[in-house]
DNA sequence: CTTCCATTCGGCACTCGGTGTCATTAGTAT
DNA sequence: ATACTAATGACACCGAGTGCCGAATGGAAG
């Protein structure tokens, strides 16, 4: 649900568990995601994201327009920097909680936890995320991202539960935490003084209420084979 | 939630509801929205759809490059045809059901009447369904499709539950019913002989259960500004 | 039949995102 | 210095999408 914050200049360990500071062989790269995304972030404000070309990028970061693409797979995915390892950091966080706290209070709190942020970052994660959310091309795109992170949340949810993943239970429980963080991310834009985690706590307590978990007493067909991804490979 | 049927040959009212069948000035077209999206599937199907160029299309239709992006605003937009007039079938639809008619059973069965297409459209349908949910260009464009689809749904459930439209529980409805409905689809091309109505049917069942309507019960702040658009301009 | 007019068609040139290839550069280790 | 490794960036190429404009089509008015 939410791009990887910025550590200016920092180089991200790009989820490279074994052997931490490796040697560092031949060419040492010339910039990082985190700047690109962060110089981008800038020229995205300042002209909009259509109006701003990869050229203009590459440019102000005085990299190649070829290198650029070494960084990002694409334009799309410059707002959202590194997510994947924000995805591990929520995965590990997950496993981490206490069996005996309830489905529901360890999805809000993971994903509260997962959206917390330094002071320092707060403006920027919000105009990534009014990009994100109001730019169409990046809407759509985003739906990648949010998938997996669907993914990470329905596979915490039907351990809980003890159906397979891709069952409907789980799924749709993914589906309701991303549409409630995002109506909450929408509040959060709409109003300068908000404040996130406050949001996001009260539109997921708000569900609770609604969605009680009935503590998988439904079907839930675990003669399906699996199909990990709900969509898009 | 689901793509335009395609009468093949038929052209397509664009939802044009004052003076239909205007006299007809001017030359006519050569071709119509559903052919084109006919025989688009039909190369997607053989050669995949990124495989597949704008200039095979046309070619195989009979008509220019240029010509196409009149009939259709990107090749992404081919599997889905007229959508805009599909969703104001079902909008009509579910204005014309009884208030009597408790909330879950309204919408429940407005969607599978949506989803109800002749013997002879479905293969067909299920083909554009496995690009529709498969294919990751695909996928992320659609997006911006189910947010009208969301939209209509949200602003059903808002009226009878008596909050704005762009309040945390119609959005959060209109997102499960989104994903319950896409859940149910999986399944429903996972396997060759299941019967789409009955798997959304007993979806959408399994789901009341849970999410039995509170109603309107819970806190919905109808002194914020509208923003009826959930995600893009 | 001819003229007028509305509308569609389609070619051309252009922009931009994205990719494959490959020689070059900047480092580390010997 | 030399060998090796990894990143860089120039070049060429492809495909999607757009602006422009003249040509084609067909109905209506003369």
């Amino acid at each position: 649900m939410t791009p990887s914050a910025e550590w200016k200049g920092e180089k991200v360990a790009t989820s490279n568990d074994p052997a931490t500071a490796a040697p560092r062989l031949g060419r040492q790269p010339s910039t990082s995601q985190a700047e690109l995304s962060h110089i981008a972030l800038q020229l995205f404000i300042e002209n909009g994201f259509d109006a701003t070309t990869i050229d203009e990028i590459a440019a102000r970061a005085g990299i190649g327009r070829r290198t650029f693409f070494r960084y990002f797979p694409s334009k799309n995915d410059l707002p959202w920097g590194d997510f994947e390892s924000l995805l591990d950091r929520m995965r590990a966080h997950l496993g981490s909680l206490p069996a005996e706290l309830p489905l529901v209070d360890a999805l809000r709190t993971a994903v509260i936890e997962f959206n917390r942020f330094p002071a320092a970052e707060v403006p920027y994660h919000r105009q990534r995320m009014d990009l994100l959310l109001n730019v169409p091309t990046l809407v759509a795109h985003s739906t990648l991202r949010y998938a997996s992170w669907r993914q990470v949340v329905a596979e915490f949810a039907a351990e809980r539960l003890g159906v397979p993943a891709d069952s409907l239970q789980p799924q749709a429980i993914a589906w309701t935490y991303l549409a409630v963080s995002l109506a909450a991310y929408e509040q959060w834009l709409k109003h300068d003084d908000a404040e996130l985690g406050e949001l996001l706590d009260s539109a997921f307590r708000m569900l609770d209420s609604t969605f009680a978990t009935p503590g998988a007493s439904h079907t839930s067909d675990p003669s399906d084979p699996q199909n990990p991804r709900p969509a898009g490979p």
